[in-house]
Formats: C-alpha cells, sequence, structure tokens
RNA sequence: GUCCUCGUCGUCUAGUGGUCUAGGACACAGCCCUUUCAAGGCUGCGACACGGGUUCAAAUCCCGUCGGGGGCACCA
C-alpha cells in the first residue's frame, strides 16, 4: 500500500470563474477531511490563468461557501503562508523562470502556429474522421531560430514536447494502476501567447514548488496525469500522490451534475450553487455530511456523522471509483434530521434571519416559544416561513371559507362548531390539559369526533389546513386575537 | 470517432472467494400512533448488467459483450 507522506499537505485550486458548485465543494471537503486527518495542511490556491472568464464575484462566493461549510483553509488566499502567492497571476515570473528551464531541458519548445493555422488543422481531421489534435508543426523547428523570432516578437506559445512512443503507467489511489500511450497524448500548450501560463502548467509547478503531497480532484481531470506527469519527468521532480475523486452525476443519473440551476419537471428549483444550499436553509452539518457520503461510505450503516466523526474516520481508500447522483430527497431527509437535533434555542437563534428575509417580523424571543412546534415539520430552515407566518400576523390574510368546512360536512355544523368553540375559549384556561377536556367534551356533545371538531379551529385561527398543533397554537396566538379570527371565519361563513 | 474509466435495489451505499435465500439509508406502499401536517415505530416492494471461463465454491478473480460517465482548446 501507499505510505503517507509527511507532511501531508494538500490544495483545493479552483479557478475564479463561476459561482461555488457543490462538485467544487465536495473536492474541498474531502481535502479538507484527509488534511484533518492526517493532521496536514489544507491550502487553498487560486487557479485565475483564464483572463477571459475571470468572473469578479467569483472569489466572493468561492470565500463565503468555503465558510459557509466550514472548510476552514490553514494556507493560501487571504490567509498567506510560506509558499505563496497563492494567486496564480501573482505568480508569472515564477512560471516564466520554468519555462525557459523546460525549453532548455528540450522537453518543450516554442511553436508560432496561428489558432486560425489550428483551426484549419483540426478541420480537416474532423471531416476525414482522425483523431483531434496538434499536427505537432512547429516541433521541429530549430531552437536557436525559434528563440530569434520569438525574441523579434513574433507572437508564440510554449508546447510540451511529449514523447512520440512508448506508454506511461501511473497509480492512483482510487482507481487503481492506469495506462496510456504517449502517441495519445498532445503537444499541450504551457505558456499562451500572452505569458500566462496554462492550467497544466501552473498547476504542476505550484503543486511543486508547495510541497502538494497528494493531488485530490475532480475525475475529469484524470485525462491530463499523463501531461503532467511528463512534467515532473521533465524537471526531474517527485509528482504527489494521485486521487481521481468521482463525479457526482444530475439526480437523474445522466450526465455530470449541471452547472446550472434548473427546475425540476413538477417546478421546484435544483440548486447547484453553495450559496442556493445556504439561502434555502440547509444546514453546515447535513450538506457537509450528505456530501461526504457521495462517493465515500464508513461502514454498512453509519450515515449520520458529525464534522469530527468525519474526520476521524475519513480514508482515501474508502472512496469510490464510480460516479454517483446526487439524490434531493436524501439531502432533505439528512437536514430534516439535523434540525431535529438542533437544540431549540440554537434552532431558533438560526430560525430568525430567514424569517425575517421573507418577511415575517419574529425575533429570539417572540419565536422561542414557537420553534418545539415546527422544529419536527421542516426539511430546510426556509420552509419554516409557511409553518408560523400567522403567529406573527395582526390580520389573517384572505383565504378561501370553503378550508372551513372539512369534506362530507354540513356548513351547519361547522359553524354550531365554530360558534361553540367561540364560548369554550372565552372562559376556558388558555393552558394545554384545560383547552384538551373543554374542547373534546364539545367534540363529543356535537357527537363528533376530534379530528373534524378540531380542523375548522385550526383553520379559522392559521387561516390554513395544516398548521402546527392545535391546544399550544391557541396559547400562544392567545385568546384575544383566537376570539377575533374564530369571529371573522363565523362571518366568512354567513 | 478516439482515449480513459465505471457497472450491487429507482438513488446513495455495505460487500474484497464460502458467514449473501446480498445488509443499511433515501424514496415508494401498507399498518400503528395521531387534532391537520410532520416526526416516530413496524412491515413490504426492490439489486449483484449480460455471456463465457477459473474454482469444490464467485457479487467478489479473468476474458468478452452491452450500457453509463469523463476527456480530446492559447478553458480550467
Amino acid at each position: 500500500m501507499t505510505t503517507t507522506p509527511h507532511p501531508v499537505r494538500v490544495r483545493y485550486a479552483p479557478s475564479p470563474t463561476g459561482d461555488f458548485h457543490v462538485g467544487g465543494a465536495r473536492t474541498a471537503l474531502f481535502n479538507y477531511l484527509f488534511a484533518r486527518h492526517h493532521g496536514g495542511q489544507f491550502i487553498l490556491r487560486i487557479e485565475d490563468t483564464d483572463q477571459s472568464r475571470y468572473n469578479p464575484e467569483a472569489m466572493g462566493w468561492l470565500v463565503n461557501g468555503l465558510r459557509y461549510l466550514g472548510l476552514q483553509w490553514d494556507e493560501g488566499y487571504e490567509v498567506g503562508g510560506d509558499y505563496g502567492p497563492y494567486v496564480q497571476t501573482e505568480r508569472l515570473d515564477i512560471y516564466q523562470k520554468y519555462c525557459q528551464e523546460i525549453i532548455g531541458r528540450g522537453h518543450a519548445y516554442t511553436c508560432f502556429c496561428s489558432s486560425e493555422r489550428l483551426e484549419a488543422v483540426r478541420e480537416e481531421q474532423a471531416k476525414n474522421k482522425l483523431t483531434q489534435g496538434y499536427d505537432r508543426h512547429c516541433r521541429h523547428l530549430n531552437p536557436a531560430e525559434s528563440a530569434q523570432r520569438a525574441a523579434a516578437g513574433e507572437p508564440y506559445v510554449v508546447r510540451a514536447k511529449i514523447p512520440l512512443e512508448g506508454e506511461i503507467t501511473f497509480h492512483d489511489v482510487i482507481k487503481g494502476e492506469i495506462t496510456y500511450q504517449w502517441v495519445a497524448i498532445q503537444d499541450a500548450v504551457l505558456m499562451k501567447s500572452d505569458g500566462i501560463p496554462t492550467y497544466h502548467f501552473a498547476n504542476v509547478v505550484d503543486d511543486h514548488l508547495m510541497k502538494i503531497s497528494h493531488i485530490m480532484r475532480g475525475d475529469e481531470w484524470i485525462n491530463s496525469v499523463p501531461l503532467h506527469l511528463f512534467l515532473y519527468q521533465a524537471f526531474d521532480w517527485q509528482p504527489p500522490i494521485m486521487a481521481h475523486l468521482p463525479l457526482i452525476l444530475n439526480p437523474t443519473g445522466k450526465g455530470k451534475m449541471s452547472k446550472r440551476e434548473d427546475r425540476a419537471p413538477d417546478g421546484k428549483l435544483m440548486p447547484v450553487f453553495v450559496r442556493t444550499f445556504q439561502e434555502m436553509g440547509y444546514l453546515t452539518e447535513a450538506i457537509t455530511n450528505y456530501l461526504a457520503l457521495l462517493g465515500w461510505s464508513y461502514d454498512d450503516k453509519t450515515e449520520i456523522m458529525s464534522r469530527e466523526e468525519l474526520i476521524e474516520r475519513f480514508s482515501l481508500e474508502r472512496v469510490k471509483p464510480s460516479a454517483a447522483a446526487w439524490n434531493y430527497d436524501k439531502l432533505d431527509h439528512f437536514n430534516g434530521d439535523y434540525i431535529r437535533r438542533l437544540s431549540v434555542e440554537d434552532l431558533t437563534q438560526r430560525l430568525v434571519p430567514f424569517l425575517n428575509k421573507a418577511g415575517v417580523p419574529a425575533t429570539y424571543e417572540t419565536l422561542l416559544p414557537i420553534t418545539p412546534l415546527v422544529q419536527e415539520r421542516m426539511k430546510t430552515l426556509t420552509e419554516a416561513t409557511d409553518f408560523v407566518d400567522f403567529f406573527f400576523m395582526a390580520e389573517l390574510p384572505d383565504y378561501d371559507h370553503s378550508l372551513l368546512i372539512p369534506k362530507k360536512m354540513e356548513v351547519a355544523t361547522v359553524r354550531q362548531i365554530l360558534t361553540q368553540a367561540q364560548q369554550i375559549l372565552a372562559t376556558t384556561d388558555f393552558e394545554p390539559t384545560a383547552l384538551d377536556t373543554a374542547l373534546r367534551a364539545a367534540a363529543e356533545s356535537l357527537s363528533l369526533k376530534p379530528g373534524p371538531m378540531f380542523q375548522p379551529i385550526r383553520v379559522a385561527v392559521c387561516g390554513k389546513m395544516v398548521a402546527p398543533p392545535l391546544f399550544e397554537t391557541l396559547i400562544i396566538i392567545g385568546r384575544e386575537t383566537v376570539m377575533k379570527r374564530l369571529g371573522q371565519a363565523i362571518a366568512k361563513l354567513n
């Protein structure tokens, strides 16, 4: 087996081109768990070598997302460290230096082909159904001559001089042994014509310079490993241990998880950005636990695990090689579970901002007694609004009077129920046992079961069919408001 | 197309030659509890892609087929 090098240094290296995606979050989480498990360093490096796709909002989304997920990095962007800078565009001179070195070592060459020519080559290849790729047109140019042309200002890129034959085999901790024929590998661009390195080059140089011990990244990168290994060899560097994480697939299992937030056939939003999950009220603990289980498992039954347990138990050996489909239902279940595990105080505190944002003027104090009534009914924090809004309204919004009438019940009966309720609630102590006794007795006197008796009262007081338990609700709302709403309901029936 | 890779219930997974008439979770169905909705309890439905080997014995090893996913940019 692979011995784990010490110290363990792993990195999450996103590029600031868009919103922070759950796929990236899972990669970051695995790196984080691995680092913590081994007492190593978790590093955040920014790979912003694509000037054209740079999105100024991306860094904010990233940093907020990582904070929300509780993935504190030890070194890197904003926190610094001994191997900085950690933003690639601040390391351009470093790449230039190594670029000259690899050319000098004869493992890379300058290429003067225009993008027009490259496109033409590709078109020709496509037409003849040949393998796509650079035709190595400039590979055999005389180095001295090339240097002269470059010095004269002719635009050029630098390409890897990939071996023309033979094969390369490497070991991936998750996937095992993998072999590629060198012929299948392109003479990839290392340095773009604007002097900025490509991902491949910057990534290898940085991982080496930053003493990265393990590379954990999405499976979509595995095809670039031969190129990277070529670079390590060219520089005579020791490559890190590789671990390619299984991809996250769409809920349907078809294709890698969408980069955009679409709606399901039933109209429900299917979030994919960390920020959206946060806004919808998914708990850090829940989403993190769910994410950990996408591709990794501890045993045959344990699913709910605290951060500490995750750190203690995580290992690359238990990461599966096959892709996993995202399951919103299961995430919801986890979130509901974690919500129920929260103390009433904690949940109340977390709920207030969500309610306020939805326009419900709840405060910690006013919400505290209500929280226990709704705690076990929520899957997400945003759902709380529907359960508690009527507690905070002076006037109930208009609702259809038919809601007051249970199926198969006469309007006259409903009127009776509400009138009875009015009489009882005018005098009975607002205390659970007293209410229970009085209202059940009333039901019996009307030859009704408690259910049908309570339903019209619930609707009258809450304005909706589904609401928290009745007696507790009545008590919190208070006699005065209850009496008023009962009166309004009766009026509605006339 | 080509290269790489994956293949256990609908989904997430346990399983590394016998303890598997394949275990758990989500979802679904039924029942119980019950003042609505939940939560909870119980039960059920439901899988080793297929075909060949190897072996006394295969979900587990080998080969092939089929199916899925990913890559093939001066993007990462």
